[in-house]
DNA sequence: CTCCGCAATTGAATCGTTTTAATATCCGGT
DNA sequence: ACCGGATATTAAAACGATTCAATTGCGGAG
């Protein structure tokens, strides 16, 4: 059991501990030699840095806490490469928690991140964490939310325009010719699921003759989409929408197979398919996938951004940062 | 910038600091009364313990570092899941980089957990790490290896019987009356992949009759599974194999994709297919697609058994945990 | 020849918690 | 009334890197 320390690498290298700690954080400090003979006492002995003790007289970690709804999903995965590839250009590591969607471990990672004393959290919050995150400021660690912008604009935020990016979805379908519109998603209190029904409705309303029709979901996944799917083929042909928007490509993906696969209704000829998020799968799908793509990497960068400034200055204004999503068409609703 | 210390937390009860100390890690050696008086002024003040001192005191973080190959893969994600929940059993908490199939990425991870001399380290291994892991070892971090099983046996790991699940898989597609077997899969640098082919052909030696064809992938993604569906469709019938073992689920979807899809060729009356793993989304592919099940939860679960333990007890003996694979049967290699 | 100023280096104090040895308090038993 | 022995509590010493005020050494200006 090692225990090398600042103090034996000083020793082996004749000189005090201050200058070792110079010469790992300040080497313009130091005169060259002496940095070499520290360095080479340094690599003898094996030295690693003990970060507990660094941090505590440092007053908080050199790490950045990410909280979000379910690692499974490519949008986080990718959001989280985007993120850690940022913060790694400033010397900082990116450490991910998983909230699963539930209240509790979402509040038990605020807690870790807390009793670590984060340089800074990225989340995208589940539940109503705003007090929480209040609270994390007053200790010194800001937080920046992700995929969602903050109610009141006390935080920083990070998202794609919902709403828009739910208009050119559905404008994208009626220019298709396609009247009979479909929205599926859910549960409609996740904030990114009632901003992308808000924009199709927007859409819907600024078009003559055109239905809407809302089609409520208790999750968005592939089984709920193939279930809402089974439901939609078993109705009349004429009852049928003749254009799908799914609230993301999970539940696009879901509604694909039960739809088309499952049953003899040809898409897009029948009824046309566009999802939400673009991820990987989409363009690989059975039928390549209309999508709305959110630039994931560019969303967990921009926010990384935000977080290492405001945690060097603390006063600074808040900062809405909306990305346009972009309307990616392929065979799933082409005309 | 409030910074309430266990001193701020002494002065308002009316005790020691040692008191307050010992209200939180050991509240059977404190009377009642006193209890009740600590704890109001840690609720008062809001106190929240200093992880970076706790540590520095006790020498090693209560949190467990897990290094994973790909994070948007499922098996992962679930894998993560298991070890999160039996971690937390024991009140620690796991924290997950991501190597991206990328050594210095991989690298850049242990020298975090290093640093941060984490209890210990879940890696599933990309590069060579022995030397690493045997350093971090002697500073009394220890790790188990997750996902594959150590060289030489110097290592806990906990795994599943690749070859077995190999042979499992062909044997299936035998017993269905297939007799020109294709395995798809690379890079065969990769152990689990080698296994899963020397599975493969323990199965096709044991049978009259019958070819095995390896067909080697660069990655173990949708999209080469497509590429290489496509290059088996090009071919003249007699040519083309009639059934396909995919090194993993993503392959095998990739080849449902070109193969019965963008093809006129039926699975599985014409090809038969399976896969490796049985991510969520096998069941709910275009053809339910037949897979060789791994507990993944339970693989991460038992990975955190094994690693606290030896963290307890660093002369314990050293374990190879090896789970069965299970087939699962469904649409895409039915006879 | 002395003294100033600059660069390089030192050593002690510090961060906040845990832990241990020492002290204070209380109780029933003799 | 006193004492042995729990039981509760305290004060002080760690843990290891960083930092800052203090010190040393040195060359050049006067």
């Amino acid at each position: 059991m090692s225990a090398v320390s600042v103090r034996d690498v000083a020793q082996r290298a004749g000189v005090s501990v201050g200058t070792v700690s110079n010469v790992m954080n300040r080497p313009d400090k130091v005169a060259p030699p002496t940095i070499e003979v520290v360095q080479r006492a340094i690599a003898d002995l094996g030295f690693v840095r003990n970060d507990a003790a660094r941090q505590l007289r440092a007053g908080r970690s050199r790490a950045v806490g990410l909280i979000v709804l379910d690692v499974g999903n490519p949008f986080f995965a990718e959001l989280a490469r985007g993120a850690e590839d940022k913060a790694a250009e400033s010397g900082f590591s990116i450490i991910m928690g998983n909230s699963n969607q539930k209240a509790d471990r979402e509040s038990a990672y605020l807690d870790l991140f807390e009793e670590q004393r984060m340089h800074g959290v990225l989340i995208s919050p589940f539940g109503d964490v705003t007090e929480r995150l209040r609270r994390l400021r007053e200790l010194g660690i800001p937080a920046v939310l992700v995929d969602r912008p903050a109610a009141d604009r006390s935080f920083s935020s990070v998202s794609v325009d919902d709403v828009a990016g739910g208009q050119q979805a559905v404008d994208h379908l009626i220019s298709g010719g396609r009247r009979r519109i479909a929205f599926v998603g859910g549960p409609v209190g996740i904030r990114q699921v009632s901003d992308r029904l808000a924009g199709s409705r927007r859409s819907v309303d600024a078009h003559d003759g055109v239905s809407l029709e809302v089609i409520e979901t208790t999750a968005l996944t592939v089984r709920e989409g193939q279930r809402v799917g089974r439901d939609i083929v078993a109705r009349a042909r004429t009852e049928r929408p003749d254009a799908v928007f799914a609230a993301n490509d999970l539940l696009a993906v879901g509604l694909l197979q039960s739809i088309y696969m499952q049953s003899a209704v040809d898409v897009p000829r029948e009824i046309a398919l566009i999802g939400f998020d673009d991820v990987e799968f989409a363009s690989s799908s059975v039928v390549p996938l209309s999508s709305i793509r959110q630039p994931s990497a560019l969303i967990g960068a921009t926010a990384v951004e935000l977080l290492l400034a405001e945690a060097d200055d603390p006063a600074r204004d808040r900062q809405q940062v909306v990305f346009e999503p972009e309307l990616v068409v392929r065979e799933s609703s082409r005309p």
